[in-house]
DNA sequence: TTTGAAAGTGTGTTAATGACACACAGCTAA
DNA sequence: TTAGCTGTGTGTCATTAACACACTTTCAAA
């Protein structure tokens, strides 16, 4: 063991690895980045899964998810934040992922626990171009997922409240919406993370009271009715709140 | 590998460990239970750090983490909730550590990623015995502990975190005080874990109005001034806040 | 019997919340 | 030009929650 660990840095660590959970918004509904193992020609069945793999023995888990994220969709400089550790020695015992996994790793029966991370991406930005061995990489309305490949269903379930829940102590939106939105936009993102009818008078004036948006003397154009006002985040009370956090956003 | 596979229940997986971190109460502050490495009469140091040791290959995470505290501490059947993975290349690379590492490991070089948990208990319940390789085991007050082996300290820290937050949203307490209990007490708890003072009147006026807490027709005895009304907690509605959780307590 | 120590209790003020409905601007198509 | 459509934008009121604040009660011990 101590001559392999001489060369550890170029090692993967055939035990642990990273799954990263990407959202995105498309000013309609919540999105998910999924990869697809390519297998359908074959087995025909498609699986999906968000992007993971293995970590390296010399890189944190941190960047290890930037990495593999990088490698397999293309997306880079993002922040990605830490859900959890998923272990069950069975997590990737599906029959159906058998054939997967073996195309995937030199040691497919090796227990593998994974830490995933999630985050907020604007979907236009990134246009996730699948690499390495996922075939293709695009992004999947979150309400249209059914099953994913291992336990990323479980993970992506965890990703989801802990969303859920961060939305109340913090603001968020910087990430998913352009420089200039309008606040039904950003509405109709609060709307689909907490997946339930919000009132409009009453949501905007919190988030009006919170400071975080400029107005801008813009307006909508092209729209097919009365354009809306445009505004922008306020990036320093933004940060401020992100930061402190407040206590209870009250949805 | 797959010769090894057939057999891995047996097996300690070298990359993957649990820590725990378990808060303790004595009615007047919190206290972390702690595992000495016994190396202060050879090293003149003690090293202090939660009890944690590699996972086996066929069990879970979670049951990891209930089994190493066992053989550790004696403490069993405890609730034990996730923090996170902590998995920095360098976490257990301290000079300080290298010796305890050692005795410890059968690779002490390898790379180990650690799932961090946390659980609160009646201090007077559980008096930690050390075994295993735990030296000695006891509580110490969260306000003394300075320095901790390896990562811990950062671990330690983000599980008081992920309490402070906890208590937001959900009751805390059942698993840290005796059955009867005043709201003295109780008060007293939620000081020592958010470490700020809180009003009396407001805190007895929240706590009452989230019902789960029975006033008994008992009072304290033998006490130097005015005795003070006991209560108890009405499992069902505490149950159901626990897993419904409530949106602010609000302090 | 006095003293010290903590328990217990009530009120007024202010801020936040949730429920609720309608008029208007701008576009499109007839 | 007009009618119709679609989404914008706005205000009030009743209820509830948050907050700040001070005095009296009870008991044990000296």
């Amino acid at each position: 063991m101590s001559a392999e660990n001489k060369n550890k840095a170029l090692e993967l660590n055939p035990n642990v690895s990273v799954d990263c959970v990407i959202f995105g918004f498309d000013f309609d509904q919540l999105h998910c980045l999924v990869i697809d193992s390519g297998l359908s020609k074959t087995t025909g069945r498609s699986r999906l899964a968000v992007p993971g793999d293995l970590i390296y023995d010399n890189e944190t888990l941190d960047e290890a998810a930037k990495r593999v994220l990088k490698e397999l969709t293309g997306i880079d400089n993002i922040y990605l934040e830490q859900v959890g550790a998923f272990g069950d020695p069975n997590r990737m015992g599906k029959e159906s992922d058998k054939e997967w996994l073996k195309s995937l790793r030199a040691e497919p029966d090796a227990r593998v626990i994974t830490v995933a991370y999630f985050s907020l991406v604007k979907m236009n930005d990134f246009n996730p171009e699948a690499s390495s061995f996922a075939e293709s990489a695009g992004w999947a309305p979150i309400k249209e997922i059914d099953e994913l490949a291992f336990d990323h269903s479980e993970i992506l379930e965890s990703a989801l409240g802990q969303l859920k829940r961060k939305i109340k102590i913090q603001p968020i939106g910087f990430n998913l919406l352009p420089q200039k939105f309008t606040l039904s936009q950003l509405h109709k993102l609060y709307e689909s993370i907490l997946n339930k009818p919000l009132d409009k008078r009453n949501f905007r004036r919190k988030i009006l009271n919170l400071q975080i948006l400029t107005p801008l003397n813009e307006k909508q154009v092209g729209v097919p009715h009365k354009p809306s006002q445009l505004f922008e985040f306020n990036e320093e009370n933004y940060q401020k709140l992100s930061s402190e956090g407040f206590d209870n956003f009250g949805f």
